[in-house]
RNA sequence: GGGCGCGUAGCUCAGCGGGAGAGCGCUCGCCUCACACGCGAGAGGUCGCAGGUUCAAAACCUGCCGCGCCCACCA
């Protein structure tokens, strides 16, 4: 017999509405699943009006790599807080992305169809996809940008579906018919049309300029790309000799750069120098004359107190080379080796210009390393080394996911302007409603270190291509300063493909025609645009107009400077407006360890198996205990406790609804006393949960109903079965079906399926359309109770329960007598729980002393025969 | 180098100006008519260290120590 009743009952009927005799977890989840699915429980309602909605910004997962249990304990979160607010009475918007775009996805498709991606190439519609299936070790195929692109989304398609399987095993919320990739027309379409329009608004711009360059990639990186190392470095003190006799000192790490060398710097107050300053020097080997001059960037402290400037060692390099107006002598070349350059020739000036060039093609073709070990052999020779090298640990500049140390080099790329925002920047960082609050440091000091506008192009061909041609002269040079842009609506484009209004294909890369740009966006240009791209800006703008700004971007920290920031920066840009108002933060995953879960140290604890070893209730239960902002230890004890949770929750609803007197009005003391007690359980928990504390809202509750379970339900149990007949049955029975209304909805965001499947059973529709639970709810009785009765019952029920343990018999042990010593105010409360104590501790009579403080005395009946 | 967070029972954590707490684990008991996937009870802590403020400090201030993270102009 299945759940549904084997008759093949239409799917949108409530699957169980019988409670079944002996309760159990098994087959909860996929029941409720699909009956969630089918019956659009959690789809968005678009009639809604914007004040109504509560609209979440969903990560999109990376569909390349595979869900961890980080992702299940920021998902869960996300999830808490779109079933509570949904249950609060708001129409949630829970979309789901797909971030099938970048380096992982490209990676993958290339090794697992054997293909490579050729902007050059025409886009063929009718490709034969099939014909790609085992790849063996022939060559690489290329294939043009779009059929790349389609290729991914084939693949990635697969992903999709495992993953959507298990957010929906995991129990997310999510509105499935909302969702998209990063990859899909709609998401280039956006990056495309955000693009133009910052154009448009002056707001991005191109230039020939120094920037932070992976040679190995050989592509632009932005600021927040880039991370320090911490390597192992030596300080070369090298002498620059005087063209009037004497030398100044300067110290280095990078003395290869030498021939790079257009000028000394020091501090304009450094008494040390200050003859210096003005002076000409010639760089050893290539006696080049460089200036010797003053900067407040450089530090007395470091080195020498000189640094030599080159163009480009690193950003302050850069710093001093724009602002002191210095010449520009590059040698390095984009793929990280040194370049063959002619001294003698103009910018290129040598007192030797002979030597000079026999130094460079010493290391000409060299990569740094290797030019840096050669060029120091040469400066011994000189004798203009001074002393050993000495060894140091310093920071290193590398690409995130870099192998090799970054240079500066200068090269043409688009840039966002955001240093000049800067100040509103901060001041949006400020509006936002960040949860924890602490994690706006984080924001606010990324914002502050901003030493150079967003650099979104990249000399890549997977991803996003900048929607613009270029003309070309008679002379064959584009035009770079008056792009030809399309218009709006046949985006998306790719300018390698397609062509420009007015031209014709033949003239692509002919004198007087045009030439697409080659390069594409960043990964963050699509990805700041969440949502927009989820809410279907410019697309639809109905849905739009009441979903933006959005209500929640929950992520994760370590992206906080990347994701969060440019998602304002665009938002700010485009709309003037936050995209969000409020930003979730979930810490990392810790193994027992202390360190962060990952693949790579071979922490393999896939999430499915998880959810099925544990359940998934069991595993939100762990998740849900975690606060926001903090790293949660991976700990499957918390997700077992989580499992007897959601047990209890069946067993004691299976009872409680059980009973079979008719409920009536909440007429006892005790039972008042409890609804009290909940009353003011649901005021805190509603205001936790709606801070973002759902880890507080759940201890709450949890605390409250393992109470009620083992006092209230032991004290009141007799009583409903009509040991004391028919009214105060009625009132228990009443009053444990109240406090198990509310408890459920209490509980419903964080068990979703057991909630659900105990609602079933005596309630209509599912629990997570039912409203959020209010005092009001609990009814007339519950605002007169006195919240001492049931705290005295629970007290003396434990005192009694004490003693039995100690004298090692059965908690059904007959009492003979039981004295309670207490203040006079509590043995007035006494009358109402007495004759529920008595059935509940199998008491024979209870005996009052009046006393400064409260104990209990209980004297055991002897055993019988 | 600067910043943020964290150091409370064996473990995971809550408490954040007036009783040192919860769950798990451990020990001892109990087949009590919802649950043995259960129930009850117990043991267990100089609240990282040192100063200070206060009638009162785990909580506030200062300084240290340890752990984690974020940021930082590589001379």
């Amino acid at each position: 017999m299945s759940p549904f009743g084997g008759h093949g009952v239409p799917f949108r009927r409530i699957p169980a509405m019988v409670m079944p005799e002996k309760p159990s977890l098994d087959g909860l989840e996929s029941k409720w699943d699909e009956w969630w699915q089918a019956s659009g429980t959690y789809r968005f309602d678009r009639s809604t009006s914007r004040d109504q909605v509560y609209a979440i910004d969903t990560p999109p997962p990376t569909v390349s790599g595979s869900l961890h249990v980080g992702h299940v304990l920021s998902y869960t979160h996300t999830d808490l807080t779109a079933r509570f607010q949904r249950m609060r009475g708001l129409e949630v918007f829970y979309p789901m992305g797909w971030d099938d775009a970048g380096l992982p996805t490209e990676r993958r498709v290339q090794n697992y169809f054997g293909v490579r991606c050729e902007p050059s190439l025409p886009y063929d519609p009718a490709y034969d996809y099939a014909s790609l299936e085992r790849p063996d070790d022939r060559e690489q195929i290329p294939l043009s940008r779009k059929n790349f692109i389609e290729l991914c989304g084939r693949l990635t398609a697969v992903d999709e579906k495992a993953f959507e399987e298990l957010f929906r095993h995991l129990a997310l919320s999510v509105d499935w018919d909302h969702s998209y990739t990063t990859v899909g027309d709609r998401s280039r379409r956006a990056s495309q049309r955000a693009f133009l329009r910052l154009l448009a608004n002056n707001y991005a711009y191109t230039a020939e300029a120094p920037t932070m360059w992976d040679v190995d990639l050989r592509t632009a990186v932005a600021q927040a790309e880039i991370e320090d190392r911490e390597q192992e470095g030596q300080y070369h003190r090298i002498a620059f000799d005087r063209e009037d006799g004497g030398v100044v000192e300067i110290e280095t790490s990078r003395p290869e750069l030498i021939p790079a060398c257009v000028a000394l710097v020091v501090h304009p107050t450094d008494e040390r120098y200050m003859a210096s300053v003005g002076s000409t020097v010639l760089t050893p080997l290539f006696r080049v004359p460089v200036p010797v001059l003053a900067h407040e960037l450089a530090d007395p402290e470091k080195g020498t107190g000189v640094a030599m400037i080159c163009t480009f060692g690193d950003v302050t390099d850069v710093t001093w080379w724009r602002e002191l107006r210095l010449p520009a002598r590059v040698i390095m070349q984009k793929d990280g080796s040194i370049g063959k350059k002619t001294f003698g020739e103009r910018g290129w000036e040598s007192r030797d210009p002979e030597a000079a060039n026999a130094a460079l093609d010493q290391i000409a073709g060299m990569y740094a390393k290797k030019a840096r070990k050669r060029i120091v052999e040469m400066l011994k020779e000189s004798r203009h080394l001074l002393g050993e090298p000495q060894t140091i640990r310093h920071p290193v500049k590398f690409y995130e996911r870099g192998d090799r140390p970054l240079e500066v080099i200068s090269s043409r790329q688009w840039f966002v302007r955001t240093l000049e925002h800067r100040d509103d920047l901060l001041k949006r960082g400020a509006e936002l409603d960040w949860h924890p609050p602490f994690m706006q440091a984080r924001y606010d000091s990324w914002v502050r270190g901003l030493n150079a506008d967003w650099c979104i192009s990249r000399q890549r061909f997977f991803g996003v291509p900048f929607p613009l041609w270029y003309r070309v002269d008679e002379k064959g040079n584009p035009n770079y300063d008056e792009p030809l842009v399309p218009e709006e609506s046949l985006l998306p484009i790719d300018p390698l493909a397609d062509v420009p209004e007015g031209f014709s294909a033949d003239q692509r890369d002919q004198p007087g025609g045009f030439t697409g740009d080659p390069d594409i966006m960043d990964t963050w240009a699509s990805s700041s645009l969440t949502p927009q791209i989820a809410g279907g800006w410019e697309d639809d703008p109905d849905l739009f107009s009441r979903v933006f700004p959005m209500d929640l971007r929950p992520q994760a920290h370590e992206i906080i400077r990347t994701w969060l920031f440019y998602t304002v920066l665009k938002s700010q840009l485009e709309h003037g407006s936050l995209p969000w108002t409020n930003v979730a933060i979930s810490g990392w995953v810790l193994d027992p360890d202390r360190k962060k879960m990952s693949k790579s140290k071979g922490n393999v604890v896939t999430p499915l198996g998880l959810l099925e070893q544990h359940g998934s209730d069991a595993v939100r239960y762990w998740a849900a205990s975690a606060r926001l902002g903090a790293d949660a230890t991976f700990d499957e004890q918390q997700m077992k406790v989580g499992r007897k949770l959601a047990i209890k929750i069946l067993n004691a609803s299976r009872f409680t609804l059980g009973m079979e007197a008719a409920p009536g009005e909440v007429t006892e003391p005790l039972d008042r006393s409890m609804l009290a007690a909940l009353g003011s359980v649901i005021g805190e928990a509603t205001d936790a949960f709606a801070g973002y504390d759902h880890a507080r809202s759940l201890d709450l509750t949890e605390r409250f109903f393992w109470a009620f379970t083992d006092d209230y339900l032991e004290l009141v149990k007799h009583r409903a079965y009509g040991a004391h007949g028919e009214a105060p049955a009625a009132s228990a029975v009443a009053a444990l079906r109240t406090a198990l209304d509310a408890l459920l909805r209490l509980f419903a965001p964080f068990v979703p399926y057991v909630t659900e499947e105990v609602w079933s059973w005596w309630r209509q529709g599912s629990i997570h359309r039912a409203a959020w639970p209010v005092a009001e709810d609990l009814g007339p009785g519950a605002a007169q109770g006195d919240r001492e009765i049931y705290e005295l019952g629970a007290e003396i029920l434990t005192a009694v329960r004490k003693e039995k343990a100690l004298q090692k018999v059965s908690l059904r042990a007959a009492v003979d007598l039981v004295t309670v010593h207490d203040v006079p105010e509590r043995l007035a409360l006494l009358t109402h729980v007495e004759r529920d104590l008595m059935e509940a501790g199998n008491v024979a009579r209870i005996e009052t002393v009046v006393a400064d403080s409260p104990s209990v005395i209980t004297v055991l009946a002897p055993v019988e025969g």
